[in-house]
DNA sequence: ACTATGTCCTGCGAGC
DNA sequence: TGCTCGCAGGACATAG
């Protein structure tokens, strides 16, 4: 379940394997493909490009290409870019042609190189899609300042949960380091987010960076582990805390943690270090 | 303008 | 052993 850390490490291994290369075609596979832009759009985008750079915005992973047949006097529009969501189950292989295609295969993209990047995503939760200055809206949390972060609260009725996974307030926070974000700054997932004191904003804030930071470390020493083909294999763990932990002590007072659904995602949480 | 809820999709593991 | 069922969850559509 991909979420900022493991994008950020996807997408950092990708650079380091694809960028400089050219796309000289790109296979979409069956009918109801997970696209957000038509195929032939998609098609004519990338194909006889060259990949600049491989990079996160948010969740997406974003290719910036650049054009091959640059002979045109008209002015060149905006750069083209290919964007990928990886959702749940996304994977983005690089291969050899040979190499088995796996089950639930959507794209295929012959590289000049020889090899192919494919695109594998069994839930189809993934989005495939191109643009030209591409925005994805809300603000990366580890550029946020405090003045803006505590913004992005103000007002809102909803559940701090919530708001933290909305992608157009902080775009990158998923379920698992949101729980963890909160568990560190001892704020209950249900609490309505106007009702936040700064004091307590500013400590969730530094929680939320710590979290991803950390995170994003762990993932660099591994990035070759699943970039490649097995992908499966080395998607790192961040220590959970909460996450996942429902019923067991707290690491901190040993109270068990609770499990709540909020918002139709679980929630987990110690109900004497968060208030 | 917000907020809450349902839906998509497949694989896996718990439980009988 | 083999089956059913619930769950995982990001983003969007829809309704309130």
């Amino acid at each position: 379940m991909p979420e900022l850390p493991e994008v950020e490490t996807i997408a950092r291994g990708l650079h380091t394997r694809v960028s400089g290369d050219g796309i000289e075609s790109i296979w979409l596979g069956g009918k109801p493909e997970p696209l957000k832009s038509p195929a032939h759009e998609i098609a004519a985008t990338l194909e006889h490009t060259r990949i600049l750079t491989v990079r996160r915005v948010g969740k997406h992973i974003v290719f910036d290409l650049a054009p091959n047949n640059v002979r045109s006097k008209k002015a060149q529009p905006a750069q083209a870019q290919w964007i990928v969501h990886l959702g749940m189950t996304g994977r983005l292989q690089v291969c050899d042609p040979q190499s088995e295609v796996l089950k639930h295969t959507h794209a295929i993209l012959k590289l000049k190189s020889g090899r192919e990047l494919r695109f594998v995503d069994p839930r189809r939760f993934g989005r495939l899609s191109v643009a030209h200055g591409f925005d994805a809206g809300g603000i990366e949390p580890l550029e946020v300042d405090l003045d803006r972060f505590i913004n992005l609260f103000r007002g809102r009725k909803t559940p701090i949960k919530s708001a933290l996974l909305n992608q157009k307030l902080l775009r990158g926070v998923g379920n698992i380091y949101a729980d963890e974000s909160l568990f560190r700054a001892g704020i209950r997932p249900r609490r309505r987010a106007s009702t936040i004191t700064r004091d307590q904003l500013a400590k969730l804030m530094t929680s939320v960076k710590e979290v991803l930071k950390e995170a994003i470390v762990l993932g660099g020493s591994s990035i070759s582990d699943y970039v490649d083909a097995d992908g499966e294999e080395g998607f790192f763990q961040l220590q959970h805390r909460v996450y996942g932990r429902e019923g067991e002590p707290c690491l901190v007072c040993k109270t068990p943690i609770k499990r709540i659904v909020i918002a139709g995602r679980s929630s987990h949480y110690c109900l004497k270090c968060q208030k």
